[in-house]
RNA sequence: GGGCAGGUUCCAGAGUGGCCAAAUGGGGCGGACUGUAAAUCCGCUGUCUACGACUUCAUAGGUUCGAAUCCUAUCCUGCCCA
């Protein structure tokens, strides 16, 4: 596969077309590394396998000696990005926007190399413009190009307001594109606008406009929603290999060509035999375990990855109750008084994130089973003593010591 | 600035004095089935010291035996006019 094949692998949407083949020509003639932008924004930032779709391309352009750079949206947070979701965020302290570009960056280091990236806050420049200098760069767009924007326009056609303000976070996005002259802007296909935006602008300051490529956006376990945070549909990049394991086992199978593709490392030759075991008409589960298998050693390792697999067979595939893996829990660490107790007070010791009436309805619910047997009144009085395996709903196996 | 419409539980969206913790759908959760898939069926879906109590229908007051529903003020949004 050429250089330029590679690059373009998987890429969605690139512009303009033949743009990349030129910068890269250009990038070698004049021998220096492009500037490839990634920015992001500093809430909460918990990255997943939608987030690895870019950052693998990000990876190869670094592979090859380019130049990333991070632009942490300290500034642009504070506007929150429109695209999708339309609330407006409450600004974050310094200490917040420091301590989540952090981890932020510290995640990203599982697929790029951090050590070689550039990371700079775009409040540095955006927090300095004046209103006369504002004014100049909202000159340059028209009401009528921000509402080609997909989002702007279905919110404005179906009267869902739109604040002033939110119009800006495409154009102030795209000024970062200005300020730190990039080459090359990598997002996902909803990052479209911004980044087109950004080329508008550069030429606008006599830049030459950089190449926007963007990636598919992977779908989350629903199978229709885009992978995030906020839809609780991810696969995170820090999760535990049993629960990347398991989580890609629940995808829906119809998702089983995308992650194949978007998802795992596998060589091309692998997925293309793969694509061809599945339209064969093998049981998808035992694509999906080899997803999910890859998966896994990408972010742990090979070892993992086999556990992980012994794990899920185990726990969710066989049927024998005495034979899963239960957690560990002392008793006394659970702060009763009493060994003898009622089981909604049991059960909520062992799923705090859970109310009490919540733990009422999953008893009632027959959600609940200790030692194998299903107990449905919430006050029964149970004793607890060691050795005694409870399950709550799927997946809490906790045995009491 | 004027006129009109509206702000309901995770979302959409009913409800316009008691039968309302609030229809219906979606989502979520749980159970059965299964491949932790899909489809299907059933149940749950404000909180709690739980056959009762408490807090919710933008906010603050008020009328009433009783309000999400009526009145007043305030805040917010959309549409139209200027």
């Amino acid at each position: 596969m050429t250089t330029l094949a590679h690059l373009q692998e998987n890429v969605a949407i690139i512009l303009p077309e033949h743009g990349l083949r030129e910068k890269l020509a250009r990038a070698s003639k004049e021998n220096r590394p492009l500037v490839i932008k990634l920015g992001f924004d500093p809430t909460a930032p918990d990255l997943h396998l939608g987030h690895a779709v870019v950052l693998k391309k990000l990876r190869a352009f670094q592979e090859l000696g380019h130049q990333v750079v991070i632009i942490v949206g300290n500034f642009t947070a504070q506007i929150g990005d429109p695209t999708g979701k339309n609330k407006s965020r409450k600004p974050l302290s310094k200490e917040a926007v420091m301590e989540n570009a952090a981890t932020y960056i510290r995640q990203l280091s599982r697929i790029i190399d951090t050590g070689k990236c550039r990371v700079v806050f775009n409040g540095e420049w955006l927090d300095r413009l004046t209103f006369n200098e504002i004014l100049q760069l909202l000159s340059k767009v028209t009401v009528a190009q921000l509402l080609h924007r997909n989002d702007f326009n279905k919110r404005f056609t179906e009267n869902v307001p739109i604040a002033m303000h939110e119009l800006m976070y495409p154009i102030l996005q795209a000024f970062d594109s200005v300020e730190i002259k990039a080459d090359i802007e990598m997002g996902g296909t909803d990052q479209l606008f911004n980044c087109t935006t950004g080329r508008h602008l550069q030429e606008a300051h006599d830049l030459e406009p950089q190449i926007v490529m963007c990636m598919p956006l992977l779908r989350g376990l629903d199978g229709v929603e885009k992978m995030s945070k906020s839809l609780n549909n991810i696969i995170g990049l820090t999760d535990t290999p049993e629960d990347m394991f398991g989580k890609t086992m629940s995808i829906p199978d119809h998702l089983i060509t995308e992650y194949i593709d978007l998802a795992t490392d596998f060589s091309e030759d692998e997925r293309s035999a793969l694509r061809e075991r599945l339209s064969s008409g093998e049981n998808p589960m035992h694509i999906k375990k080899l997803i999910a298998g890859n998966i896994v050693r990408q972010y742990h390792d090979a070892g993992s990855a086999e556990a992980a697999e012994a794990f899920f067979i185990n726990q969710f595939q066989r049927k024998v109750f005495e034979e899963k893996t239960f957690d560990m829990v002392l008793i006394a660490s659970l702060g009763l008084k009493d060994l003898t107790v009622p089981l909604l007070d049991v059960c909520h010791r062992l799923k705090q994130d859970e109310t009490r009436s919540g733990i009422r309805r999953l008893i009632v619910n027959g959600a609940v089973t200790l030692d194998n047997e299903k107990r449905v009144d919430p006050v029964e009085l149970v004793r607890l003593k060691s050795g005694m395996r409870v399950k709550i709903g799927k997946r809490l196996f906790v045995e009491l010591v």
